[in-house]
DNA sequence: TTATTTGTATTATATTATATCATACAAACA
DNA sequence: TGTTTGTATGATATAATATAATACAAATAA
């Protein structure tokens, strides 16, 4: 698990490792129970304070993608509930949809993105 | 047009104004030629800092969204071209899928809230 | 037990982003 | 000539972000 950060982004760098992370587990990169690098590996590795990681990992704990135990570090978050798109998700694919739409992005070229995007994903079950 | 804005918000208000406004015409509730209120006037009757408003206004028009002639006030920027997704987008529109993903929401379950989005745009031309 | 490593909490500091405020200006129009 | 438009400027206040230096409880290995 390679982070690419750039700090010159708008883009505070918590967000993009937990951003990444969450990349990882959608598309399989990282396998539900693979343990993440510890706080301070990651942050040598990429020359970011310790702190910063730990934001990024108290970030993915609170939305369930990781789970924590004391001594064992952090790990991908194994069998994850199946369910239904939450109201900030939506909300986020709403928006989505309607700058394609108002950069006049027809909606079936707006959905070929999404069959695209979806398909980078991890196949689970019988999806 | 009007607009919600949640000042306890971590989304800074000149994006949150963006965002509706983008809203607004990606579903058709604003129309391509149509005039948006002064600067003034929208910080008037948001409570808002003309300077804020401006700012949003700004942002709207670098990315295109409206067009602005000195004396006229804002439009909405009539007749966008067709294209494909930009690179931000599809990026953004991944980060989406990924996280339906982690989170277990299946394949299907996600393009259906891609269409679900998508419908609510405004339909152009023959899509 | 002791020592080490884990995530995490604490406090301080520096930098940047955000928002407001008070003005001011050029351009366009009545 | 006025008036209104978007916009620019400078000052200020607050919050977010990132770094830094420690420290602590819990869990593991020695």
């Amino acid at each position: 698990m390679i982070l690419r950060l750039d700090m010159a982004s708008d883009v505070p760098i918590y967000q993009q490792i937990r951003n990444q992370i969450v990349l990882g587990i959608g598309t399989g990169a990282l396998a539900p129970g693979e343990s993440l690098p510890t706080v301070r590996q990651l942050a040598e590795s990429t020359g970011v304070n310790s702190m910063t990681v730990n934001k990024a990992y108290a970030l993915l704990k609170s939305e369930g993608y990781i789970l924590i135990d004391r001594r064992n570090g952090a790990k991908v978050r194994p069998q994850p509930s199946d369910g239904v798109p939450g109201p900030e998700l939506l909300h986020r694919l709403e928006l989505l949809a309607a700058e394609a739409a108002a950069q006049g992005i027809s909606r079936e070229t707006f959905l070929s993105a999404c069959r695209g995007a979806a398909e980078k994903m991890r196949a689970k079950g019988g999806n």
